[in-house]
DNA sequence: CATGGCCTGATTTGATCATATTCTGATGGA
DNA sequence: TCCATCAGAATATGATCAAATCAGGCCATG
């Protein structure tokens, strides 16, 4: 009977409160650290220096980096040295042409389950996205561009290819705050209307290309602002 | 000065032997262990068990695991339970979508660092892997084949896709030897030699298209297995 | 009286920490 | 310039604590 159990959920202010594993705790906090660009590429990390920053313990703080290691998102150099990494030319190459191969399929995968209400979500965020634009509030746009596109990668049910796109993210995201500052919002790309118009239309070849496009002219931006930077 | 230091080295077979932290050996040894079948798809891994198997302590154990979590070689199950996944026939189209595009990319790429030699490495461990399926050794196969696709990842000194190709790799490889031991090595497909071929005539587009279909061929040889098992 | 669900406690397993040990990199003297 | 010493950080262990699973018995019910 469901009269008891599932009881108090609603403390809890982010959704990462709840009494989850520390090591799990720690690695979403150190995640974020890396992807806002608070941890800034080329900065080493020890586990000492997280082990005060974060106040957990060693063990916790050890696991986290490793499976961020593992994430592509922390660069283990050898020698016990642990640093985020530098985005050079040739890895944006390298995850333009990844980024283009995921999200253009996991688009078209997900028109195969998308409903009215699921579109719907889609264009609140992308609603959203476009006030932070005007706004001129850079955070909240790289947060509400990772959310429609981690959305429709939910909508696709395909776990290990939205494993290697959200994976990918973590490599270009701590690059992408510091391009950001320097670019400015006025002239960020945004096709997900195309793409919605076209998931709308049951387009699936229209909605993956234009998603495609989004992604490319995304990645673009960065690699102007890395090479004159 | 050498005198002293680096005695009996030649105890332990492999070249994993070597004196690397004790973390990375129990890694490297978990995941061979995974890779060969030897923890069948499905079955539960704990940590106090790793620690008597492989004679280690906690840590490198808690972290090896973590770490190929991350890579998806292993499977969190929420409650504090750790198992090999099991491929499905939707993970499969998955592995076959992204390792098309990742192993034919990677060839194209290869070939523009690609010398004599490195081609006659090539057809070396192409050799080997004939004579491998001719004698129906299938470890041999397996092991020769992958040897085969890493080499040429290599070559195409793309850290970030050699990185995601890899970790596909630890996807399907369980379930690889399982099939196999169904199938035998005689209609194994090996489009290495048209590969190779293409390459020595400068035709990049021909050998990353000839890998593609070596790809493909390999995967489908997975699905029927899979199907019919 | 037999059966099935539920509860309880024992055991297994995971999580965390404090601490000992080893290794690296640097500094300073020969 | 090179080597030895030294500080500091990472690696690794085992102990301890907490959580979850499983088994077995109890009670209610048919």
């Amino acid at each position: 009977m469901p009269a008891d159990g599932d009881m108090h959920r609603s403390e809890g202010a982010q959704p990462e409160d709840a009494s989850l594993p520390t090591h799990e705790r720690v690695y979403r906090r150190l995640r974020n650290l890396i992807l806002w660009g608070e941890i800034a590429p080329g900065q080493p990390v020890t586990i000492q220096g997280l082990t005060e920053r974060l106040d957990a313990g060693m063990t916790p703080v050890r696991e986290a980096i490793r499976r961020l290691i593992a994430e592509g998102a922390l660069d283990f150099q050898g020698n016990r040295r642990v640093s985020v990494p530098e985005l050079t030319a040739a890895h944006l190459d390298e995850l333009i042409y990844a980024r283009k191969a995921l999200d253009s399929r996991l688009t078209e995968m997900a028109f195969s389950h998308i409903t009215a209400s699921d579109i719907e979500g889609l264009e609140e965020i992308d609603a959203a996205l476009d006030r932070a634009i005007a706004a001129g509030d850079i955070r909240g746009y790289l947060d509400l561009n990772h959310r429609f596109h981690s959305r429709i990668y939910t909508l696709a049910r395909a776990s290990i290819l939205t494993d290697l796109a959200e994976g990918l993210w973590l490599r270009f995201g701590p690059s992408l705050r510091v391009v950001c500052g320097r670019v400015g919002t006025q002239n960020l790309p945004d096709l997900h209307k195309q793409a919605i118009a076209a998931l709308r239309r049951g387009d699936p070849t229209g909605a993956a290309h234009a998603m495609e496009q989004d992604v490319v002219q995304g990645m673009e931006v960065v690699r102007t602002a890395l090479s004159t930077g």
